[in-house]
DNA sequence: TCCTGTATTAGAAGAAGTCTAACTTAGGAA
DNA sequence: TTCCTAAGTTAGACTTCTTCTAATACAGGA
């Protein structure tokens, strides 16, 4: 099954696409991609040496607020984005060196009781699993 | 239900409880709360006043590491700190405002498939809920 | 072409947390 | 008691990550 990547689905909303703004798109390609902001800029650079921190900070920024992005947030170091939001899916995050792996979301979603949603709205879950990957394990874990 | 609170617990340990550890731990009391390291601060200097803001963090990073605080992290603005280790539960976050409300885990925890966990060694789950506050709503949601 | 709002930029600024090096303290040994 | 040592504390510098600012560039419409 292949999704329609970041850059098709930009085509078709009102937003204005720029040369700074593709080099960032074109860059979040795949689906178990989580890469940081320094990364985006690192590879947006090759593609338009010009393109600054800023923007790339700016259209992450968009990008998220239009649910075209998702953001793991690892607790420790610089957040993740996530271009991968066409299915659900959830995170195993190793505690060590902060590796995120995507895994399938098998259960069903969980719901927060009636009784204890007290009048909030809620539009989305996160499940993140938390432990280490195979590397820290080895070294590690036992 | 009473659960046993933070201080009593670090009495059972082997931790030298000095005075600037022990304000910080008496103002991590209660089940529902969810404290920035600056407002364990402040209300740490209201006991100890000359207490410092390395200690706090010390301090706090110690009880965590300890298992005996939880770390929420909102993706916007500081991490907060959960005492209520003592059973499982979830977090309901406002997009909006970041308050946390606590909500009951009542579904069986999630599981990791076996061949999507690829090695990884699997300690704990969390589940964040995202959504709106009941103020938020009122104010903004639909 | 000119105008106007949007986009981009470099660098400053801010927020959050960690580190350093000096100082204090509490026990234990002598 | 006095001395010694390890652990704890402190102020403030520092790092890392992100946002803001103010100047400039650009693009599309009148
Ligand atoms: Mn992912
Ligand atoms: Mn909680
Ligand atoms: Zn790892
Ligand atoms: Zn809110």
């Amino acid at each position: 099954m292949t999704t329609t990547d970041l850059l098709s689905r930009l085509r078709g909303r009102d937003w204005r696409l720029s040369a700074q703004r593709r080099a960032v798109a074109e860059v979040l390609v795949g689906d178990h991609v989580h890469l940081t902001a320094e990364e985006v800029h690192e590879l947006a650079r090759s593609r338009l040496p010009e393109i600054s921190r800023a923007t790339v900070y700016n259209t992450l920024n968009e990008l998220v607020a239009m649910g075209e992005l998702g953001v793991v947030d690892v607790v420790d170091g610089p957040r993740r984005y996530d271009p991968y939001v066409t299915a659900h899916h959830d995170h195993l995050v190793c505690d060590r060196c902060h590796t995120i792996r995507d895994v399938p979301r098998t259960t069903a979603l969980p719901q927060v009781a009636d009784d204890a949603r007290g009048g909030f709205l809620v539009t989305g879950v996160e499940i993140t699993y938390r432990g280490l990957c195979p590397d820290c394990a080895a070294r590690y874990g036992r």
